[in-house]
DNA sequence: CTCCTATCCTGCGAGC
DNA sequence: TGCTCGCAGGATAGGA
């Protein structure tokens, strides 16, 4: 399940494999049937073009060309890939370079998407997002002003994509263990000092998971096969009825905004 | 306006 | 062993 880190990673290890010299020849999609129907005009429009570079907003991965740019979003089981004469059930589009490779994307959920749009003009899809958890304009007051008169829980106000991008179920549970807050606890509850750690648990959550290559969760892998190692780092996520490593607490599961929520009763307020 | 719920999809693991 | 069923969840539309 890609959240920012591992499209981050996914981002990384694409820019490896493809170097700085990489040029498309031609864009084969084999079923169009994602979240959205891929573009077809995709494999017209697309032909002969240099891959200038890679960039990602947002759980949104970005190649961009000259001309245009092409969007990928991996869902929940979005993988790319270089083909090595192993066409899969599941592959959908195929990215063809000029020097026989074949980068291919794959997704059995279909929860991903695959579309392009001109370089001058905007993504639509873009234009509601919150600001980069990463960056400085995600601090403290920014929370605290977000947070205010909100009945909403403060994980499904962390995990919604207007307030901040790229938080998603695992990373939005274990940033609010960190801060000792309940993933229930109505936003407008949240303190001013809440706030400033949760900002801070919230970035180094991201951050320490990106530098240990995303989480290996369900289907995800790097680009290029190789599996991330934060999974083993999560403190609450996935472990409902196991203890609590820092008080030894039975760790529960409520389900918050139709998603699982696993946190320590005793550190948690 | 605010918040909640259903929906998309397939693989997997629990339980019988 | 083999089957069914519920769950996993990012994003969004639509409803309360």
């Amino acid at each position: 399940m890609p959240e920012l880190p591992e499209v981050e990673t996914v981002k990384r290890g694409l820019e490896e494999i493809l170097g700085t010299k990489a040029v498309i020849k031609k864009i084969k999609v084999l079923n169009p049937k994602l979240r959205f129907p891929v573009p077809s005009e995709v494999s017209k429009l697309i032909k002969n073009a240099p891959i200038q570079k890679l960039s990602r907003r947002a759980k949104y991965l970005f190649f961009e060309l000259d001309k245009y740019v092409l969007s990928s979003h991996l869902g929940m089981t979005g993988t790319w890939r270089i083909y090595a004469d192993d066409r899969k059930k599941h592959d959908h589009v195929e990215i063809h370079l000029e020097d026989g490779r074949v980068l291919v994307y794959a997704d059995p959920r279909k929860f991903g998407l695959f579309e392009f749009f001109k370089k001058s003009e905007d993504y639509h899809r873009l234009g509601h997002l919150g600001p980069e958890p990463l960056s400085d304009e995600f601090n403290s007051e920014y929370l605290w002003e977000k947070t205010r008169k909100k009945q909403v829980a403060i994980k499904n106000l962390i995990m919604n994509q207007e307030i901040v991008v790229g938080v998603g179920n695992i990373y939005a549970s274990e940033a609010l263990f960190l801060t000792g807050v309940r993933p229930t606890r109505k936003s407008g509850k949240i303190t001013k000092k809440e706030c400033e750690e949760l900002v801070i648990h919230i970035k180094s959550v991201l951050d320490k998971a990106i530098q240990a290559g995303g989480s290996t969760i369900s289907d995800f892998k790097k680009a290029g096969g190789d599996a991330g190692y934060f999974q083993h780092s999560f403190k609450v996520y996935g472990r409902e009825k196991e203890a609590c490593s820092v008080c030894s607490t039975t760790i529960k599961n409520t389900t918050i905004g139709g998603r699982s929520s696993f946190w320590c009763p005793s550190c948690q307020k």
